[in-house]
DNA sequence: ACAAGAAATGAATAATGATTCACTACTTAC
DNA sequence: GTAAGTAGTGAATCATTATTCATTTCTTGT
C-alpha cells in the first residue's frame, strides 16, 4: 500500500472547500445566484472547474449550501433579538428591526435570499427559511398573547403576514435594478424601517407603539 | 403590383395571434411559465414554432404580454371591488378579499403571477404590477384617512405591507409542490382569507373589524 | 526512489430549448 | 392564369453553461 488520507490532506481539502464556499458567497453577494458562474467561482477560488465537483455534487448543491448558511445566519440573528428582556411586543419589534436593518445593510445578498428568481431547488430552501422566520415570530406572538401584551389572534397567520410585509417592503429598495443606481440614505432607511414596523406592530397589537 | 394585405387576412392573422395567446395562457395556467415551451404552445395552437415568431419578438415578449394581460385582469377586479359603496375600510376589506379569493380559485396562474421564479424581464413586469396593486390600496387608505375611518399613517408603506402580507400568505397554499397534492377545502380557504384580512385590517385600522 | 493511489486539471462534451431562415404554400390584383 | 408579395413551416442552428473524464500532478508509505 502507499497513499493514505492524512490529517494534513484532510485539512487542505477542507480549506479548498471553504475557499470555494467563500468565493461563491462573494459572487452571490455581488450579483445574486444567477450571475454566479461556476467558472468564475473556480477562478476566484484558484481551482479548476472540475475541482468544484470534487467538493459538491452540483452547482445547485453548492448554491443550496450557500443559501442555507447565509439564511441560517440571518435567522439566528432574529432569534437572538427575540431572546432578550422585555415583553413579547418589544422583543418582536426588535426582531423585525434586526431583520430589516440587516437586509438593508447587505442589499444584494438580501435580495438574492428573499426575492431573486432562483431554480426550484433553491426556491424550496427559500420556503423552508421563510417558514423558519415565521415560526420564530409565531412563538413570540403566542408568548405575547399569554403575557397579555398582544391580543388573541391566529399567531401562525399573523407571523406569515409579518414575513410578507417586511419582505415586500424590502423588495423594492433591494431590487438590483433600482438599488444599483439609487443609494438609500441612512435617514431614509430608518424611516423605512420605522414605518414597516409601525404597520406590523399595529397589525399585531392594534396600536402603533 | 399584386398582393395587398386585406381585411380578411388581417383578421386571420389576429385570430392566429389570439390562439397563440390563449394556448400560452393555458400552458401557464397549467404549469407556470417555466414549463411553457414554445414547441408545446405551437403544437396546441396548431401552428409551427416559426409562426410564433411572426407574431412575437421572442418567448420573453410573448410571456410578458400574457403576464400583463393576466395581471391587469386581476388588478381591474381589485379596482372594481374598491369602487363600490361604503367607507374606505369596508371597501379595502372587500378588495383584499377579492384578491385572495381569486388567487385561490386559480392557484397555478396566481402562483405564476405572484411567486414563480421568472426571467428578469418578467420579474420587472411583476414589480410593476405589485406597485399597481399597492397604488390602488394606497389611494383607498388615503381616502380612509380623510374619511376618518382609518388612522393617519404612511399610506404608501401600509399599502406595500398589505400586498406583501397577502402574497406571502398565499405563497404557501399556492405553491405547486404542495398545491399539486393537497386540495384546499373551501372551508379552509374561507378561514385563511378571513385571518389574512383580520391581520391586514388591524394593521390599517387598529381593530379587527 | 518507487509504486500505489488520490486529487486536480480544463478542454471537450452534453443537454436544453429558443431562434433562424431557406423554402413552400397561399393570397391578391390584374 | 400569372406575377408579386406575404404568411407559414420546421429541421437545422446557435448559444449558453454545467458537467465529465482522460490525463497530469501530487502524496504517502516503504
Amino acid at each position: 500500500m502507499a497513499y493514505r488520507e492524512t490529517e494534513k490532506m484532510r485539512q487542505r481539502k477542507a480549506q479548498a472547500r471553504q475557499r470555494i464556499i467563500d468565493c461563491t458567497y462573494e459572487c452571490v453577494a455581488n450579483g445574486g445566484f444567477r450571475s454566479a458562474r461556476i467558472t468564475r467561482i473556480a477562478g476566484l477560488a484558484g481551482v479548476a472547474t472540475g475541482t468544484i465537483y470534487r467538493h459538491f455534487e452540483s452547482r445547485e448543491d453548492l448554491f443550496a449550501e450557500i443559501f442555507r448558511t447565509a439564511t441560517q445566519r440571518e435567522v439566528d440573528k432574529v432569534a437572538e433579538a427575540l431572546d432578550t428582556d422585555g415583553n413579547a411586543a418589544v422583543r418582536l419589534e426588535a426582531a423585525l428591526r434586526q431583520f430589516a436593518e440587516r437586509a438593508l445593510r447587505g442589499p444584494m445578498m438580501a435580495w438574492a435570499l428573499i426575492a431573486e428568481p432562483v431554480d426550484p431547488k433553491l426556491e424550496e430552501e427559500r420556503l423552508v427559511y421563510r417558514r423558519a422566520y415565521a415560526q420564530l415570530f409565531e412563538k413570540a406572538i403566542r408568548d405575547g398573547i399569554d403575557e397579555g401584551c398582544i391580543p388573541d389572534q391566529d399567531a401562525r397567520q399573523s407571523s406569515t403576514c409579518l414575513v410578507g410585509a417586511i419582505a415586500e417592503s424590502l423588495v423594492g429598495p433591494l431590487s438590483p435594478t433600482l438599488a444599483g443606481q439609487i443609494t438609500i440614505a441612512d435617514i431614509d432607511k430608518n424611516k423605512l424601517v420605522d414605518s414597516i414596523i409601525g404597520f406590523c406592530m399595529q397589525g399585531l397589537t392594534g396600536t402603533r407603539r
